[in-house]
DNA sequence: CTAAGTGCAAAGTCTTTGCAGCGCA
DNA sequence: TGCGCTGCAAAGACTTTGCACTTAG
């Protein structure tokens, strides 16, 4: 059985390699990004952090995810409404679905975005480096519970 | 031949419907919004009204796109760098291409997203309302003239 | 006529930045 | 020990809002 590097260690690692240092604070923000359970926004990190880190600062948590993203090791999802959301479990693109009423972000298998991706590459002409793939709607949880 | 209404007399009308005024500004805001050359920015929209249009407001850029948004009659392209680009050429949800380099953004015909989506429900058990796909490359003109 | 819309400027968000002090390597 | 990192607060970018004036219907 081949040992596997968590993403919490690939993280670190990562940032090791490239001459930065590992505070507390970093290694706090890495634990939440590398699980990125529900994808948490940047607020929810801040939080999370100061109930066992009260000094905690915002600026930190922006900075060190500017950091974290120019490595490649956590993808930004943006949304219309200025929110933005962060997947550092797994940080290259894939498709979200999110639940319009609890705000859930649940990663779907889909396996038919390859070929679609060289459609619109004969289409367009263009060379395609990157893609974005959301589906908005109801979980089944909130289906259920509908007032 | 079935005449056929114009985007522009489109979202004209539903404002009407809807009981608002149609202004000047209104007029010249739709007119960019309807056409939605290259997907369009609210600076974009604000700087090509003020050539004909002094006075106009930056303010009432934003208040009348939050009210045709209401209405259903733009799309609103939200990106991770902040900046939002409209369309209410088409204002339902469809794939976008954009150049990374140049910005502009292309429309691919895509048949393959019906399937997609049900795949989707079935897979996760939502309720799916709505999507959004952007791929994101390099476009054929700026690969050509690539320094 | 009169409620809706506009322009301006002020107030909000969210995010970034400058700087002094702290602490990892 | 020294440079990078943090915390704080101030500055920025973008968007929304309050208010008095204007105007479409």
């Amino acid at each position: 059985m081949k040992s596997q590097k968590t993403r919490f260690e690939t993280i670190i690692q990562k940032l090791r390699d490239n001459g930065h240092k590992i505070t507390p604070q970093r290694i706090a923000i890495v634990k939440i990004i590398a699980k990125s359970i529900g994808h948490p926004s940047v607020e929810d990190i801040y939080h999370q952090i100061k109930i066992d880190f009260p000094t905690m600062s915002l600026a930190t948590v922006y900075r060190n995810i500017v950091l974290i993203k120019s490595l490649g090791e956590v993808l930004e999802l943006g949304f219309p409404d200025g929110s933005n959301r962060y997947d550092g479990n797994k940080p290259y693109p894939h498709p979200h679905v999110i639940c319009i009423k609890c705000k859930k972000i649940v990663d779907p298998d889909l396996d038919s975005l390859d070929n679609m991706t060289k459609e619109v590459e004969e289409e367009t002409n263009f060379k395609i480096l990157n893609h974005r793939l959301d589906f908005f709607g109801i979980c089944s949880n909130c289906l259920a519970k509908k007032v």
